[in-house]
Parts: C-alpha cells; structure tokens; sequence
DNA sequence: GCCAATTGCGTACATCGTACTCGGTGGCCT
DNA sequence: AGGCCACCGAGTACGATGTACGCAATTGGC
C-alpha cells in the first residue's frame, strides 16, 4: 500500500485485529512489560477514577514506563479498550456452565455480569456496538449460549441472551447511576444535590409530572435490598424466557 | 464561592443544570444564533459522520459561526450532547398515549425508539447513566410510564420499562452494530471483510467454538425481515410484562 | 444619548492520542 | 567469537480537542 519506514509500529497491514496480533516478537531484546500489566494498570486506573482517566500516559507513568513504550504492546487505546473489556468479562466466572440447569446457570451468569459491572463502573458504561472476540469472551459465548443452545434455534437462543442481557445492563445502570454521574461531573456531593435535586424538586412542586413525582417519592422509601430486587427481576426474565422454550424444558 | 472576572461565561453557580439555565437573557445585543440552530446543526454532523466528529468547532463552522461563540449559547459541549439527547427524544411520537391499550402504547412506544436510534445510531452508542431530564424527555417519562401507572405500583412500573428498553436497545444495536463499528473504524468495507472476517473464519475453522460458529451460519441465512423480527421479539416481552400485570387487565 | 450588559470571536493553553526517531541491547547466524 | 540487526524504552513533536480570557462592537433601558 504505501512505503514503510525503516521500522514499523506494532501493528502491520495484516495485523489490524489484537486478537491476532502476537504478544512477543521472536528476537531483540526481553520486553520490561506486558499486555497483561499495562491492562492490569490500566483497569486500576479506571476503577479509581474512571475510563477517562487512564491516558496512555497515566497508565505509562502507573507501571513506570514512558508514555510511547505502550505503543510497542498495543496498537493504539482503543485496542488497549478492548483488552481490558476482555479482562474484565474473564471475571465472570461460568466454570462448569451450561451444566443442564438452565434457570441455575443463567441466575449464575445474571449475578456475575452484575458484580462485575458493580466492580467496574465505567466498564458498563462503555458499551460498543458488537461484543468483543477475545479469549475471555469467546469462552463466555460458548457456555452462555450453550446452556439454551439444546432448547431452541440459535436466532432464539440471541433473542433470549440479548433479553437477559438488556435486563442486566438497565438494573446495573439504575443501581450506579447516581454514583457515577457524581463522579463523571467531579462535582461534592452537597454541590450536585443541591443542583440536580433543587431542580427536580421545582418539576415535582409544579405538579405537571405526577409520574416523576411518584418515582422521586419510591427512591426515598426504604426499599427490598438490591439484591433481592436484582434476583427478582431476573427471575421474572427467566419466566419470560421459560415461555418461549418448548414445553417440558 | 471565588471572586468572578469583570465577566461571566453563561454559566454560574446556581445555574449549572442546562434546564434551569434560560437561553437568552434581557438586554444586549440580538444574538445571532440559537440553542435549537446550534442542537440541529451537531445532530446533522453526528448523523453523518458519528458523534465525535461533532466538535465545537466543526459545528460552530456549520452555522457559520466562530468557535468560541458556540459557548454564548451553552455551558460546555456535555450540555450540548444533553440538550441534542432531549431534541432526539422528541422524536418518538406519544401523542394520545396512554391510550387505554397498553400493548398499543408501549408496542408504539417501541417502534418509535427503534426508528429514532436507527436514524441516529450514535445516540444507541452514547448510554448514560442517568436518563436526562430534558422537556422532550419529561414528557416522554409521563407519556410512557403512564401507560402501565394505573396498572402496577411504580417499581414495578420501572422495571418493567426498563425491560422493554433493554429489549429494545439489545436489538438496535445488533441491528446496526457491523455498519457503526465499520464507520468508527474508519476502513474501507473490504478492508473490514478482510480483517474481522478472516479473525472469525479462523475461529469458525479451528472447530473449538461451535455456538459462535452457529452464530455465523445464522447471520449468513436470509432472515425474517428485521422489521417482523423486532415485533416478534417485541410481543414476547409483552407477554412478560402481561404476567406480571394483575389478572384482567 | 449614554451606560452597562451582552454579543461574536480571536488568541492561548492544557491535555489528549500517537508518529517519528534515537541510542542501546541481546539473540541469532556465521 | 563476533557482528548484524530486530527489537527495546523513551524523548520530542504534531495536530486536534475543549474551553478560559479578553476585546471591540452592538443595543436596550434610562
């Protein structure tokens, strides 16, 4: 295509995916990092104060390395993105799923997904378009869908998961919402109250949103812990799904 | 708090929220532009080439303005997204709802969501955490949730909303996720193929990976079209809903 | 007609991802 | 054993971004 220098970057024409992309070169000398410990990095990062805070730099300066040595580990951020979406959804552990339970197995995967959601906040805020196909995550589709994949088409089995799925991310997103907004708008605690809810509390006293005005109302009622409410709602998914599968399932 | 310039940006300290911050203030010179111009002309740049292209910038020079000018107008470009999330909302057409027949509304309710995020994909892609509280937005909380109010106490009502969203979001996305991720790629449609179609050919051909391989097949076979699809699986997270509804409604 | 508020906008800065380039290192071939 | 060169870590630099600041021009209210 066009004329390479004398040395090239980390990635090549045919090398563009990171999943096909090797780790380590045959010669030279011994790397002093790793794909692994700069995303380890990188995820602590993230962890303590969000995605956008894990620059190449930062990550860089958290591992002890200059910034343009990442660059001879990964192609570029989003790549590193992906790695770490990768890492993070080898957190969920199925180990022995599908394992002829299906209700058990995807209560097990629904709780997982949200822990670790609840671990990684700005992780279920980054959603992409199309799954990722890391290691991590090809095993999770394989035993994911393997536990409905005896009991309906495959086209099914994606509707089914992409439910379940959808339950999951809207439950998280409402459980952390608040919490990371706070902390995306860098604002205390008393500045953000006193802005967001002065202003809901002037919509409730207008009186022309009886609706927001009952569900500001039930946020201030003790509620069912969350776990609890999570489980429930997962369960009425299941019943959902155990209506589309074929009788005696 | 601190001692302000002999000037002010748009913002201050009790107007932070951009819905309680009025547009055009008494005296002074007729601005040029508007809120509503600036909003439509970033949604025209998102629409067309993704919503990271829409920089102040480059939407300051589709209205024919300087950059700077843009922020006489809105606080910062987070507002901005904000007030472009809300414009879109008002897209989705509830007029007459709550109607009386809830699968009507919320199968309208649906279609609507589905159209709107079609027609601007990189809406689906930008979740918050927290839904806006914007007028289209307000309007659509009430409209929407009003549906089922009468029917189920409000966390209930949430939840099952919630799931209908997750549904739907689920199914936009795989929808129109192979021509976003391709955009944001920024490769020709071949260089693409040849990449990630070569990544999944492998694994299909290795053999361990049999559900992702049934995956393929499937999404190389003609289909319902999407638009059946979307109803079919629409109408199944109604049935869920029903179930949870009290008996006769 | 004057004053002050408010306009549009040019300049400037910090920060980002990352291209280019260098001097050094050490595995491989001879 | 010796030399070559692939590969390393990292500094410098560039273009782009969001936006703070300041200035000259404009206009409503007195």
């Amino acid at each position: 295509m066009y004329a390479i220098g004398e040395e090239e970057t980390v990635a090549d024409a045919e090398h563009v995916n990171i999943w096909t992309l090797p780790e380590r070169p045959a010669r030279g000398p011994r790397p002093a990092y790793s794909r692994a410990q700069i995303t380890e990095a990188a995820i602590r990062i993230a962890d303590a104060e969000g995605l956008e805070a894990a620059t190449m730099r930062r990550i860089a300066a958290e591992i002890g390395a200059g910034a343009m040595s990442l660059y001879r580990y990964v192609p570029s951020r989003d790549d590193l993105i992906e790695l770490m979406a990768d890492r993070l959804t080898g957190e969920i552990d199925l180990t022995g799923v599908p394992s002829g339970d299906w209700r058990a197995d995807l209560t097990r995967y629904a709780d997982g997904l949200r822990a670790m959601w609840r671990r990684h906040p700005w992780m279920a805020a980054m959603r992409r378009s199309l799954p990722g196909l890391g290691p991590n995550q090809l095993l999770l589709i394989e035993r994911l869908m393997g536990v409905l994949d005896p009991l309906v088409p495959i086209d099914e089995n994606l509707a089914l998961t992409a439910l379940l799925n959808g339950y999951v991310e809207g439950a998280v997103r409402e459980e952390i919402g608040a919490a990371e907004e706070l902390r995306r708008s860098g604002l205390s605690e008393q500045e953000w109250m006193a802005r967001g809810q002065a202003y809901v509390d002037r919509l409730v006293k207008s009186g022309d949103h009886p609706i927001l005005t009952k569900i500001v109302m039930e946020a201030r009622r003790p509620h069912l812990s969350r776990d609890e409410q999570f489980r429930l709602g997962v369960r009425r998914v299941l019943d959902c799904v155990a209506a589309a599968l074929p009788p005696g399932a």
